[in-house]
DNA sequence: GCGAGAATAGTACGACCGTTCGCACTTTTG
DNA sequence: CAAAAGTGCGAACGGTCGTACTATTCTCGC
């Protein structure tokens, strides 16, 4: 995996990812690998679960070298979030907005999030494990995992809206009720692939998007372009 | 809330719930008060944050009483999600198995399983969080609790396949992939209701259910009985 | 009403939690 | 090149974790 090269501020901006400063300086580039480390350790025990010592012990430092960096756990668990959400929107959101508009991109991002969920790192999504954790414990974390999920389906509005107007999408369908119920499909995907280990999840979530999508076809028109070419070529 | 009756041994045996020997003896008794409780702090803080001391000044104990009833923790985890499992069948699916098989029985089992999310007691659900918290950590709590969600899964499969033979579905539907899709609508709920606390969460699942069904509708056929008597009655 | 055994309290333990502080070392800056 | 700032370590703190052992109190069949 080679050093991604960062997206143009404004579009990451759009996507409601906060861009520190990015220094360049030894401290900077240590702070990068620890978020790295700590990202991949929440993937696995959760924000909460992540604690100081075992993520100190994982990039082979103190615990109070951690300090040096992040001032508490509280900041730690935001910075890690912000660093997620930098990955998944390159990684996920971002090839998608660069596919035809429309279906295709749609489908783009589709395949996108559920190669992110099945290929990825041992653990899981700390969107997912968070999700869970925080959603009646109030804090600032939970207000920034929050604003984020809200950004997540505003975003998957905007693409579903670009084929309203596209022509692949009845006018009258509703982008938001979209973006729910395709944030459901990937939940439940999770859930089986995760949980159960059901070798037909991944299937199963191109059938039910697939469904999704045909309700929200002008009447008449028969199963749109699955657009195969165009998602291998978005990544 | 009363004293609910225990349900015949025989369907709670069909749903997966182990029953154990319920003694009538003072010890009987506290230990069903604490997993009451128990219940009641995972719903907050999940499988893994439930911890021995919490629960013990929740219920006005010290913590080595605790481990006079529950051996070990993961004990205590696995009475209480058999606890759960055997207040979700209780209240969630039997009320649905003594309603008219077909789309009606889905619905009862529908609009219960929505209000065990809604007005449950606060935290949320405690095989939503555990499930984000064990999916990817061995061991024999994640074992029962994936036992139990497959045979929930089943249980859902059975009261949609009871609506093909009353002619309700059409007969190449899949009552497994409309199991999945079932829990995933809920899953989506949960996400929306809880953490982003969308009041159109509830609105909205209904309608992901009426579109899983119309779907599923022989051609030619409209909407369905929507069944709002039949879900009243059936609780 | 008494004695056996269950039920619960008390205490102690080692491990790890998040956090702080003081001190070395290195990098950057003037 | 010296000073200033940044970077990281080691030790220690008060707490809480799960668990073990030993007492004490209570229940209940006889």
């Amino acid at each position: 995996m080679t050093e991604p090269t960062r997206p143009a501020a404004d579009v990451l901006a759009l996507l409601g990812v906060p861009l520190e400063p990015l220094r360049e300086s030894k401290g900077g580039r240590t702070r990068e690998a620890i978020l790295g480390a700590a990202v991949a350790l929440a993937c696995r025990t959760g924000l909460g679960g992540l604690t100081v010592g075992s993520l100190a012990t994982e990039v082979g430092m103190s615990k109070s070298g951690m300090f040096a960096h992040f001032g508490s756990k509280e900041a730690l668990q935001l910075a890690v979030l912000d660093a997620a959400a930098l990955e998944f929107a390159t990684e996920v959101v971002l090839p998608a907005l660069s596919a035809p508009r429309g279906e295709p991109r749609v489908w783009v991002l589709v395949e996108g999030w559920l190669s992110c969920g099945l290929m990825r790192r041992p653990g899981g999504c700390v969107f997912v494990k968070s999700s869970t954790e925080l959603d009646e414990q109030p804090g600032p974390v939970r207000d920034r995992l929050r604003n984020q999920h809200l950004e997540l389906g505003r975003s998957i509005a905007r693409i579903f809206a670009g084929g309203i107007r596209e022509g692949h999408f009845r006018a009258d369908a509703d982008p938001e009720r979209f973006a729910g119920d395709l944030h459901a499909v990937m939940l439940g995907f999770y859930h089986q692939h995760r949980l159960l280990g059901d070798p037909r999840a991944e299937e199963r979530a191109r059938a039910a998007v697939t469904a999704l999508l045909d309700a929200a076809r002008p009447p008449g028109e028969g199963s749109g372009v699955r657009a195969g070419a165009a998602a291998e070529a978005g990544r």
